[in-house]
DNA sequence: GTCTATAAGGTGATAGAC
DNA sequence: GTCTATCACCTTATAGAC
């Protein structure tokens, strides 16, 4: 290993660092309530070693965004058209649901960027999402002609498997603060829940 | 009228004007992002005016909240256990539904602050709110045992309600760049898809 | 690449005149 | 009750030594 190859495993190693410790720092307080001090101190550097690596905190929170949004979108790109239509949108709800078990910090980090009208990502929304909501609300459409599923608004649809699986990232203090149960069956609860709810609404009549 | 009485009702005109600028500058900015600049600016009067009526910037923030929380639980505390049980349901969904419409700045408020760990709110949560989910729960409890809707989880039925609907205030700015329609059809198409979700799932097999 | 020191500007809150 | 002036602190970002 010569000396170049070093210093770039020891960058990308730091740079790394930096974005999970935004990650950390960026979804729990948003941007203008994070401090580039908090970030440098999770991350275990300096605040000037911090800003070495990213020119400004700007910089950092539209990194962090951007290789975000590829990810978010994803689930809903899996959405098939040839399969069955009901099997596809509960296994797109299901994994929106484990994506806000596994990556609840990622699904605040937007939320907290679109409650406060999306000023760094609304580019992101109007672009790339909303082609592809408006690609697979084609392909509802097309279910729902064909009789596979009830008459529903797509769109709405969409929206409300976005707001029922993102909640239990976002809302997770309430939802900790409010449920009986004490220990991690929520997500498994929910599941339940929300597939019984999808089933029974896009069955056809 | 008195001098007295004079005084106090400019008070009671400069303390609502603070408290409809902060709601709508905490609202879109959450607290770290709000400054008192924004909110005296918004409110017509000077910074230091401004903290004559209210002590501090959390004085300002925690008046609002908690003047929030009673009109916040008013929809869920008129679900009558001695109502037709899918009719009551349905009902207080479109009741949520409609506050998202006409009190959009409201919900985003208590979002900001649950997104970011609900530090100035989490009493309310683990109180008041708390009981009175807990005892919504068991009336939809009841109604599950008698045979007159599905057996779902009804705290993850609340909170589904919850998601659906404050979703069209919190995430207003995604919804709007996302849906075809131009206009503000978007809580009538939205009543009628949550009207037939809950519907569905909520017949007993 | 990493540090200490510090500049430059914003922000919550107070002092004191009127 | 309201204002101008200002303090004290915080925060982003840079300078410059090592």
């Amino acid at each position: 290993m010569n000396q170049v190859n070093k210093r770039t495993r020891i960058q990308e190693r730091n740079r790394a660092a930096i974005l999970e410790a935004a990650l950390e720092v960026f979804s729990q307080a948003g941007f203008r309530g994070a401090t580039l001090d908090q970030i440098a101190k999770t991350a275990g550097l300096s605040k000037p070693n911090l800003l070495y690596y990213y020119a400004s905190k700007e910089a950092i929170h539209t990194e962090l965004l951007s290789g975000l949004m590829d990810n978010w979108l994803e689930p809903l790109e899996a959405l098939k058209a040839d399969g069955d239509p009901i099997e596809e949108i509960i296994a797109y709800v299901l994994r929106k649901l484990d994506m806000a078990r596994s990556l609840p910090r990622e699904s605040r980090l937007f939320a907290n960027e679109i409650v406060q009208g999306a000023p760094r990502i609304i580019g992101e929304i109007t672009g790339p999402l909303k082609t592809l909501v408006d690609e697979k609300a084609s392909v509802i459409n097309g279910w729902i002609e064909e009789g596979k599923i009830a008459q529903i608004n797509p769109y709405h649809l969409i929206f409300s498997i976005w707001a029922t699986t993102q909640h239990y990232a976002d809302f997770d203090v309430q939802i900790r603060a409010i449920l009986p149960t004490n220990g991690n069956t929520r997500f498994a609860e929910a599941a339940n829940f929300l597939e019984h709810m999808y089933c029974a609404a896009l069955k056809p009549s």
